[in-house]
DNA sequence: TACCACAGTTGGCGTAGCGCCAATAACGCG
DNA sequence: CGCGTTATTGGCGCTACGCCAACTGTGGTA
């Protein structure tokens, strides 16, 4: 009575598998940095063999740099949802908090995205943080102006990066320095918005290149100035 | 007649070796990331034998992290120099511009220093730049506040920081993605402190967590406050 | 129930890169 | 000019990565 022998590894799904891979790889190079992971120790925690790494991924870089573009499905800033008629004021105070507490939820994978600054240039990795956060600026941009983001003026993208990188400062010092409590981030954010686009934003524009580019299509970012004390 | 044979390499100087080493090593790692980076490249470029990299810097990282240290010698963010008497306005206009100008120098190592995102935490890495940071913030805090910035409250650093990020991601609009003028970054930057340190403080300060801790010594930042507009 | 084909999975080979160390040779000094 | 100091070299051992042929679990089929 030859009993069959139990099986030495379970045959996954294609995608399983893969997923469950990424989600090792994922942890540990979130925790420590690229070249202080080996491919053995991700195939160890997946309970794999090393080959089958290189089966899914072609090669270890491969396999970091998706789990790059995992990382940041967590925005980097705060992005209004879809315009419901609320003032833009309620859609920026909502958008802050929701994001807050998306930091607070995946705040290790956020950390890992965005509190870390490696060193030496790293082109496909800032193409695909680049890619993320310009895409989240046209969600900002359709919230305080009406019309196709794609033809919003450079001026305006580049004060939004810069806001951008306004709001992650400041929660880092939430999250990571803890200098502010969660309140004190999101006025911070909040305020910093208002503050940003109405004073640093004109500014900005009074120097544009060729006058008069930017000088229509700003309905809502007037209303925003106005109405911001 | 036996004429000494030609020295077929060169004695050099401790340190004259050891900088010229750490000068291919920056130079390499800021074009490309740390794996992608070999010693062996290192050594070729500098024309010497791998082992020497070894003798001088132990190990791989610790030329890296080396590399970093010397890349953060470029500031990230305007420091005003040491109080001369004007108004904080004229030092704030004026570390502007000249920290600009910094920056237009050293263009590739200041890019490689803040414009890369790595990914992953890494601690010593971390450890650096936040030291650095940390530093300049204290510069920006004596000149619009008296006294020893080390008493300075936490929100106040904290809002220091978020306008560190705003202005590093300002900058890169103007050296990198080229969406600003040089005249339209100064414009951002000056007009973001003092937007921010109006605004965007108080209402921080409004939430402290012990209320009165920061309501004494803020002479001079009122000052900015009623200054600008 | 037994067989079969597909593809998920393994294990090992070849190579490159890093850490280390003993031997070597350039340079200053008596 | 010889000698000691130490900067410098070259090679050994090990680990990690990329690749691939062989293996095996799994679902379908007669």
């Amino acid at each position: 009575m030859a009993t069959t022998p139990a099986p030495r590894w379970q045959r996954l799904d294609h995608d399983e598998r893969r997923r469950q891979i990424l989600a090792c790889a994922r942890r540990l190079f979130s925790e420590r940095h690229y070249a202080a992971v080996s491919t053995s120790e991700i195939a160890r925690e997946a309970g794999v063999a090393r080959g089958l790494l290189h089966h899914y991924f072609r090669t270890k870089r491969e396999l970091y740099l998706e789990v790059v573009r995992a990382l940041v499905r967590v925005p980097s800033h705060p992005v209004p949802e879809a315009d419901d008629g609320r003032t833009v004021e309620e859609q920026i105070e909502d958008s802050v908090g929701r994001w807050l507490e998306t930091l607070r939820r995946n705040r290790g994978t956020w950390l890992a995205a965005n509190g870390a600054q490696g060193l030496g240039r790293d082109p496909e990795v800032e193409a695909i943080l680049e890619q993320a956060r310009e895409h989240a600026i046209d969600s900002l941009i359709v919230a305080i102006r009406p019309g196709d983001p794609a033809t919003a003026p450079p001026e305006l993208r580049a004060v939004l990066r810069a806001y951008s990188g306004f709001a992650e400062a400041a929660s880092l010092e939430w999250l990571e320095r803890r200098r502010l409590t969660r309140e004190q981030a999101h006025a911070l954010v909040v305020q910093g918005f208002f503050s940003i686009v109405r004073d640093a934003l004109p500014a900005v524009e009074r120097l544009a290149p060729q006058p008069g580019r930017a000088s229509n299509g700003n309905r809502k970012i007037n209303h925003v100035r106005k109405a911001v004390q």
